[in-house]
RNA sequence: UGUCCUGUGGUGUAAUUGGCAACACAUCUGACUCUGGAUCAGAAGAGUCCAGGUUCGACCCCUGGCAGGACAACCA
C-alpha cells in the first residue's frame, strides 16, 4: 500500500536534521565504533501525546536509519507521581506508532548502583549529606542575580557523610530530614550547578521496587548515569535541559564512567493544542473530556481512537523537522498528514448526517436494486460492493437549497443531481411541515441513467451520496472539533482560567443514517463518508448501536465558496 | 539584572561564504472529475531581527545591540 511508504520517500527526500549531521560525522570519525544507540526515557506518570511521538519518532528513526538500535527506559526516579498504570499505557502506545525497542529497562533498576557511585563522590569529597530543611536549601541557592551561600554542613568529614547517607539509606531519617548535594559551586551562574541535590529522603511505596528504597536519586543524578550504565550514544531531550547538560557531563566525568553525549531539539507544539500533562490531567480530572483517550485530546491513545493511524503520525513527525528554534505547527499539517494516508487506504462508504427525505414517485413502489459502488477509487484491489436503492431515500440536508446560489451544485427545484452510483434525479415538489421546515422532496429519476451516466450523455454538475431509508442503518455519529477556540490555549490574560479558551462546542452527536455493509464493523476501523470526512468505529460502538467518530473532514471547497 | 539556547514568507523546515533565497503546509487561480474528494497546472507571499565590520561577494564569519524562550521544585 502506498501509505506505508510515506516515511521512508520523505526520509530520503529530505535534508539532513542537525541531528543526523552529527551522527553522521559521529559515525565517519569512528566514535564508539560507529555503533548508535538511542533511548526514549518517559516518566511514567502520564499519558504519552503528540509531542512525545515526535521524540520516538526521532530517536526511533535515527536509530533505524543508522544501523543503531533504541532503548526503552523508565524514568521512575519519584515514586509519588509514577505507576504501572501508565508504563503499560507508554508500551502500548510506542509499539501501536510502529516501533519495537532494544531493551526495556527502569532507571529503578539501576538504583543499587546509582548508590555505590553517589558513596564513590561522598569519598571524592564531592557530596555531603545537608540537615537544612527544604525552605533553607531553597533560600541559600541564591537567585539568577546573586549567589548562593554555603550550607553549614558543606565541609562534614568523608566519614560522617558516608555514616550519615548509610543511615539514610537504612530508612533512620523521616521525609526531607536530609539530603545528599553534590559539592560543586554555590556562586555557579548555572543555577543547577549551586550544590545540586542527588537523592531525597521519600518514605513511599515505589510501583517496582517496593519499599526496598526510602531514598531516591533526582533526575540530575539518574538520567546521564542510566544512559551511561546502557551505553547510549546519543541522549536526544528537550531544549529546556540544555542547561542540565553541564550537571549531565559533570556526573559522567567525576564518575570515569562511559561518556554519553546529550543533545537537544525543540518540541512540538500544536495550534489549539495543550501539551502540557498538567493542563491534560487537569482536563480529564475535571471531566471537561471523556479521559485520556478522549478522540479531542492530543494523546496518543486519544488520536488513536479519533482514527488516526500511526503511519499519519509518523509521516507527521518527518515532516514538522528537527531543529533547535521553539516552533508553533499548524494543526492544518497534521491533518494534511492524515488525509494523505487515510485517502490512499479507508474504504468509502455512503453515510447521511442529517437526513432529508426524498421520494422518488416515478420509481416501481416495493422494488430494490443491487447497484455496484467503488470501494476505494484509489485502490483497485479494494473492489466493489454493492448498494440497496429503493423508491425512498435520504440526502444530506445541506445537499439541497429551495432558493440556490449561482454556483450552487446540488439539488434544487427543477434541478438534476447525480444519485452516487445510482440515478439522475429531478426534484419536482417540496414539502414542509406547518413550520416552514422542508421535511420531503419529490423527484422523478431518469431510468436511463442507471449506475451514474445517461445515454444521450448529458452533463449533470453535482453528484451527492444518499441511503435507502428501508435498507440504512442508524448509527451514532460524534463530530468532533478543536478543543480550544484560541490557536495558542496558553495566551490567556493574568489572572485569567486558560480553560476559559476551551471550545464548548468541540463534540456534536447526530444520528445518522448509513449504508448496510456497514452492518459489522468493529471499533477503529475506518472508512471515508463520501463528501463528508474520515470515521472510525469508536470503541462504545456495538452491534445493537454503533458509534461513529469523526476523524477528519474532506477538504471541502463548497464551505468555503459558501462561506463568503 | 546572571547563565544558556534561538531569531529565514502566515506556519514549519532548507540553502559546501560566491545564482538577492528552496521545499512543505496554509492561501488564491485554473484544468479535470460520477466524492465541490483525489489528481494536475499555476500564482501570490520573505530579501534572511537590527546596526556596523571582514570580503570582489554574507542567511552563513566577527562585534555590538534588540527580541523570544529556558533555568532559582527534596518534579522529570
Amino acid at each position: 500500500m502506498a501509505s506505508e511508504n510515506l516515511n521512508e520517500e520523505l526520509a530520503s527526500e529530505r535534508t539532513k536534521n542537525f541531528l543526523e549531521e552529527i551522527i553522521e560525522e559521529d559515525i565517519k570519525s569512528g566514535k564508539h565504533g560507529g555503533r548508535v544507540l538511542t533511548r526514549f526515557p518517559p516518566e511514567p506518570n502520564g499519558y504519552l501525546h503528540i509531542g512525545h511521538a515526535k521524540s520516538i519518532c526521532l530517536n526511533f528513526g535515527l536509530a533505524q536509519r543508522y544501523g543503531g538500535k533504541t532503548n526503552l527506559r523508565f524514568d521512575d526516579t519519584n515514586p509519588e507521581k509514577e505507576d504501572v498504570e501508565y508504563v503499560n499505557s507508554i508500551k502500548e502506545d510506542i509499539r501501536w506508532l510502529g516501533f519495537q525497542w532494544a531493551g526495556e529497562y527502569y532507571a529503578s533498576d539501576y538504583f543499587e548502583q546509582l548508590y555505590e557511585w553517589a558513596e564513590v563522590l561522598i569519598k571524592k569529597g564531592l557530596a555531603y549529606v545537608d540537615d537544612q530543611t527544604q525552605e533553607e536549601i531553597r533560600i541559600n541557592r541564591g537567585t539568577v542575580n546573586q549567589p548562593g551561600k554555603p550550607s553549614p554542613w558543606r565541609n562534614r568529614s568523608v566519614d560522617e557523610n558516608l555514616d550519615l547517607f548509610r543511615r539514610m539509606r537504612a530508612g533512620e531519617f523521616g521525609d526531607g530530614e536530609r539530603v545528599l548535594r553534590a559539592k560543586i559551586d554555590m556562586a555557579h551562574p548555572n543555577m543547577l550547578m549551586r550544590d545540586p541535590i542527588m537523592y531525597r529522603i521519600i518514605h513511599a511505596e515505589h510501583h517496582r521496587t517496593g519499599s526496598k528504597w526510602c531514598i531516591y536519586p533526582m533526575y540530575d543524578y539518574a538520567h546521564g548515569q542510566s544512559d551511561s550504565i546502557e551505553k547510549i550514544t546519543h541522549s536526544i531531550c528537550t531544549l529546556e535541559f540544555d542547561v542540565h547538560r553541564v550537571l549531565y557531563e559533570w556526573f559522567i566525568e567525576k564518575l570515569e564512567i562511559f561518556p554519553s553525549r546529550q543533545y537537544e531539539f525543540a518540541r512540538l507544539n500544536l495550534s489549539y493544542t495543550v501539551m502540557s500533562k498538567r493542563k491534560l490531567l487537569e482536563l480529564v480530572r475535571e471531566k471537561i473530556v471523556m479521559g485520556w483517550d478522549d478522540p479531542r485530546m492530543p494523546t496518543i491513545c486519544g488520536l488513536r481512537r479519533r482514527g488516526y493511524t500511526p503511519e499519519s503520525i509518523r509521516y507527521f513527525a518527518d515532516k514538522v523537522g528537527v531543529a533547535k528554534r521553539d516552533n508553533v505547527i499548524d494543526l492544518s499539517l497534521l491533518e494534511f498528514c492524515l488525509r494523505e494516508d487515510l485517502n490512499k487506504r479507508a474504504e468509502r462508504r455512503m453515510a447521511v448526517l442529517s437526513p432529508l427525505r426524498v421520494l422518488i414517485t416515478n420509481y416501481p413502489e416495493g422494488q430494490v436494486e443491487e447497484l455496484d459502488a467503488i470501494n476505494n477509487p484509489e485502490d483497485d484491489a479494494a473492489g466493489t460492493r454493492s448498494v440497496p436503492f429503493s423508491r425512498e431515500i435520504y440526502i444530506e440536508q445541506d445537499d439541497f437549497m429551495e432558493n440556490p446560489p449561482k454556483k450552487f451544485f446540488r439539488l434544487a427545484p427543477g434541478q438534476e443531481v447525480r444519485l452516487r452510483y445510482a440515478y439522475f434525479i429531478r426534484c419536482n415538489e417540496v414539502i414542509k411541515d406547518e413550520q416552514g421546515n422542508i421535511i420531503q422532496l419529490n423527484c422523478t429519476y431518469d431510468p436511463a441513467s442507471r449506475g451514474g451516466n445517461s445515454p444521450d450523455g448529458r452533463k449533470v454538475q453535482g453528484t451527492i451520496h444518499w441511503v435507502s431509508a428501508q435498507h440504512a442503518i442508524k448509527a451514532d455519529v460524534r463530530l468532533f472539533d478543536r478543543l480550544f477556540s484560541k490557536p495558542d490555549p496558553n495566551d490567556v490574560p493574568e489572572g485569567v482560567d486558560w480553560k476559559s479558551t476551551i471550545n464548548s462546542d468541540s463534540l456534536r452527536v447526530v444520528e445518522a443514517y448509513i449504508e448496510p455493509s456497514l452492518k459489522n464493523v468493529k471499533p477503529l476501523d475506518k472508512f471515508q463518508f463520501e463528501r463528508l470526512g474520515y470515521f472510525s468505529v469508536d470503541y462504545d460502538s456495538t452491534s445493537q448501536k454503533l458509534v461513529f467518530n469523526r476523524t477528519v473532514t474532506l477538504k471541502d471547497t463548497w464551505a468555503k465558496i459558501a462561506g463568503k
